[in-house]
DNA sequence: AGTTAAGGTAAGGGTAATACTTCGAA
DNA sequence: ATTCGAAGTATTACCCTTACCTTAAC
């Protein structure tokens, strides 16, 4: 028997785990999720139609080279009511819908689901045949989708927790249908993102935390009689080939001359300068093209890539600079920023592709920067842990839209910092038909 | 015997969570 | 002057993709 207040529905008395799935289809998507999860019915998930498309852009045209899906936020004018939309940006998507005949096409979910295309193949495919792939973080959802085809597949076969462990770790050829089988649980990713997924996710040297000094020590001298052979000296330590290399790299590498702690002027500049010199003055992209590895070789390993790279996008690329001025955080941005959440229609915030969120018109906010934003104002919600994405987006449309400053009302307080005022301090006037926060349609009033 | 597909390993690039520090309003 | 929550900054574990290679299967 289960019962859980959150889900407004009966208590559940199962006998089996069709019986509960054909209860739960009905409901809400992500609660099922979370009800499968706590009870730890991985199996039942399997049966579960969990495929409902997300929202995805159509294909990118074939010119522009793009091989992954994107999601399509409204802009921040269009929220604000200042204008439909920025000129030569994509068209309004529907939500909800894929574009007819792409992305449903079966023989596209084949090949992803089992040909093991690199990288060349892929992009290959996408150029010539139009095919649509996803690429970045699993979401909780295809987590979930995941974890329930792999109980499924256990369970078929009338395999142990060992016997699985064996074909995903297998050397053997032959593991005939697992990895096709599993892939197809996913739509829209590539057997080998699965493979390498799954890899990690099952693997029992994974998430042990902190590094203690004693593993260093043994991490250290693995490397230096070893030498980088990361599957062999992940024998030696006890930890996951690719957490060794991690932390090799990231913090033991160097050890002698890190420095930890704020940058000082003097490291800000030549970081400044170093990356410049190895893109604009190679005519290469400041925010995409640097190798931080390099760069980091480059500080005379005094900083570390990590540090290098988070230093430059947080508070040293021109782009985050803002010409000079620090803007501040305000309930304007807020609202925008919920709105264009809203405006993905995701079913869980793990879907977000966050690179797709900030836009010209916007104070050059960073994608790194409205993510963190989204979490403050998510863990601003009493029980948000219990709720749904859709819960505590209705809960912020409502919030956010109260809290807004009345159009042209009060001087602001003065600070240190150059106002915000986000997006332009005279012309912040809002729509009074969006200060009334969401409709019950749960639709957004910017799409509308 | 040669070719190709499957898949193992390392490297490159990145994010999420959290600890620590500073700010600023009351 | 002090307090305290919010915002900013730094750290670190963890993750995804790609390149390159080996090996089994045809």
């Amino acid at each position: 028997m289960y019962h859980d207040p959150t889900l407004g529905i009966p208590d559940l008395n199962f006998a089996s785990s069709e019986d509960l799935l054909r209860t739960l289809q009905d409901f809400d998507i992500s609660k099922v999720v979370n009800v499968l999860k706590t009870l730890g019915e991985a199996a039942a998930a399997a049966t579960i139609n969990l495929n409902t498309p997300p929202v995805y852009l159509p294909p990118p045209p074939p010119s522009q080279g793009l091989s992954s899906v994107k999601q399509n936020p409204v802009g921040s004018d269009t929220i604000l009511g200042r204008k439909k939309s920025a000129p030569g940006a994509t068209p309004d998507f529907v939500p909800g819908h894929f574009p007819q005949g792409e992305v449903e096409n079966p023989e596209h979910a084949h090949i992803l689901a089992n040909v093991w295309m690199n990288a060349a193949k892929l992009s290959e495919m996408v150029k010539k045949e139009g095919l649509v792939y996803k690429k970045g973080k699993f979401s909780a959802i295809e987590e979930a989708q995941l974890t329930a085809a792999i109980e499924n597949f256990r369970v078929n076969k009338g395999l142990s927790q060992e016997d699985l462990c064996n074909i995903i770790f297998s050397k053997d050829r032959g593991r005939d249908t697992f990895w096709p089988e599993i892939t197809s649980a996913v739509p829209l990713r590539p057997i080998i993102a699965v493979y390498h997924h799954v890899r990690r996710t099952y693997h029992p040297l994974k998430g042990q935390g902190k590094w203690m000094p004693s593993e260093d020590e043994l991490l250290l001298q693995a490397v230096a009689e070893l030498g980088q052979q990361w599957e062999k000296v992940s024998e030696r330590v006890g930890r996951m080939s690719s957490d060794c290399r991690d932390r090799y790299r990231n913090h033991l590498q160097n050890r002698e001359v890190r420095r930890n702690g704020p940058w000082t002027k003097e490291e800000e500049a030549e970081l400044t300068h170093i990356v410049t010199e190895m893109t604009v003055e190679q005519g290469k992209d400041m925010d995409n093209d640097v190798f931080w590895g390099v760069v980091s070789e480059r500080m005379g390993g005094r900083r570390g890539r990590q540090q290098c790279r988070i230093k430059w996008t947080d508070s040293l690329s021109p782009q985050v600079k803002n010409l000079g001025e620090k803007p501040r955080w305000s309930q304007l941005d807020a609202f925008i920023l919920v709105h264009k959440v809203d405006s993905l229609n995701v079913r869980d915030d793990s879907e977000i592709d966050w690179k797709q969120l900030p836009d010209e018109h916007w104070n050059s906010w960073s994608a790194h920067h409205l993510q963190r934003r989204w979490l403050t104002m998510k863990r601003g919600i009493k029980g948000y842990e219990e709720m749904s994405h859709a819960e505590i987006m209705e809960i912020l449309k409502t919030k956010k839209a109260q809290s807004l400053p009345p159009p042209n009302s009060g001087r602001r307080k003065k600070t240190k910092y150059t106002s915000a005022e986000a997006v332009d301090e005279d012309d912040d006037t809002i729509d009074p038909a969006l200060q009334a926060g969401s409709n019950s349609s749960g639709t957004s009033p910017v799409i509308a």
